[in-house]
DNA sequence: CTCCAGGAACTCC
DNA sequence: GGAGTTCATGGA
């Protein structure tokens, strides 16, 4: 971990702990959080308010600090730091990829893109919520995992939070996956889940079983092994489980295409490009361009 | 009305 | 092993 996070202390605004993070290199927060990796933040303000690891925090980037309202200096070392990739060296990840692709459009992205961050999530939530996105929008998704949490979440204690976007509002955690399997199916699908409410389902069934471990998953060095580890839930295939991957069990390499990387390739790519060509932070790469192309469509 | 969304399963050949 | 179809839902 870097040096600059040796002497955090949690402050206090009456009765709510917060701590100040100078962070290293590029931090762009807002597009770290609007990126399309996570669907639990919304921006409240100048602060971005959300849950993760079933804790409620506000989160706002200033003067080379990110500010965290409702966490202590020993939540920050345990959660945040590696939640938000403050514990990662991006410029070197930066100039990996540059060495490894030099095409103008990826130039363009990356430069376009400086600042986010893959976050490290979750790794059942991460599962299913990129389940839930399989043929859907952005929007839709972020409801229907709102929904989830609202029926099957645990409530979290807003008191401290009334001057941060918190007031007079209820939030609730992401739900594990022994209440959604205790839900059962025709709960799921009340919730609009749709077609995906069986996938829904036998991901929380194998998650509960044990056949899906996180732990287990997490050892498995090779990318393709990994992913077909995942694609044993009915429902996840070669986009969910490199999205899952990538968000949720701890690796840069997994490179999700979707219909707006199809796009990526068919406009500014020779045809024969391979993602692996970006190397060990692929995903990283697929993160810039990904956020590129849905900020520039005409 | 049709088309699309951070796709995958299923059904043909 | 590819190509086409189907699956819920809601917004454009």
């Amino acid at each position: 971990m870097s040096k600059f996070f040796e002497d955090i202390k949690t402050e206090y605004e009456g009765n709510l702990p917060f701590v100040r993070v100078r962070y290293d290199g590029e931090y762009d927060l807002a597009k770290t959080l609007d990126c399309g990796q996570c669907f639990r933040w919304e921006r409240v303000n100048d602060e971005w308010l959300g849950i993760a690891f079933g804790k409620l925090i506000s989160v706002k980037q200033e003067g080379g600090e990110l500010v965290i309202y409702n966490s202590t200096a020993e939540d920050f070392y345990n959660i945040w730091c590696h939640y938000f990739a403050l514990d990662e060296d991006y410029e070197a990840i930066d100039a990996e990829l540059l060495r490894n692709c030099q095409n103008p459009a990826f130039v363009k992205a990356l430069e376009c893109g400086k600042g986010i961050r893959i976050l490290h999530q979750d790794p059942w939530e991460a599962v299913c919520s990129f389940i839930i996105s399989q043929n859907n929008n952005i929007p839709r998704i972020k409801k229907i995992i709102d929904a989830l949490s609202f029926a099957l979440g645990k409530q979290v204690d807003t008191s401290t939070m009334q001057n941060h976007g918190a007031a007079g509002r209820e939030f609730y955690s992401f739900p594990t996956a022994d209440a959604i399997l205790g839900a059962g199916e025709d709960f799921i699908f009340s919730l609009k889940t749709g077609f995906r409410a069986k996938y829904i389902i036998d991901a929380a069934q194998k998650w509960c079983s044990g056949e899906i471990n996180a732990e287990n998953l997490k050892q498995i060095e090779k990318l393709d092994e990994a992913v077909a580890y995942l694609c044993k839930v009915k429902g996840i295939g070669l986009k969910v489980a490199s999205c899952a991957l990538l968000f949720g069990f701890e690796r840069l390499d997994p490179f999700p295409v979707d219909v707006w990387m199809k796009r990526v390739f068919e406009k500014y790519f020779e045809k024969d490009f391979a993602p692996a060509t970006f190397g060990k932070y692929a995903g990283v790469a697929q993160q810039y361009l990904f956020d590129y192309e849905r900020n520039n469509q005409q």
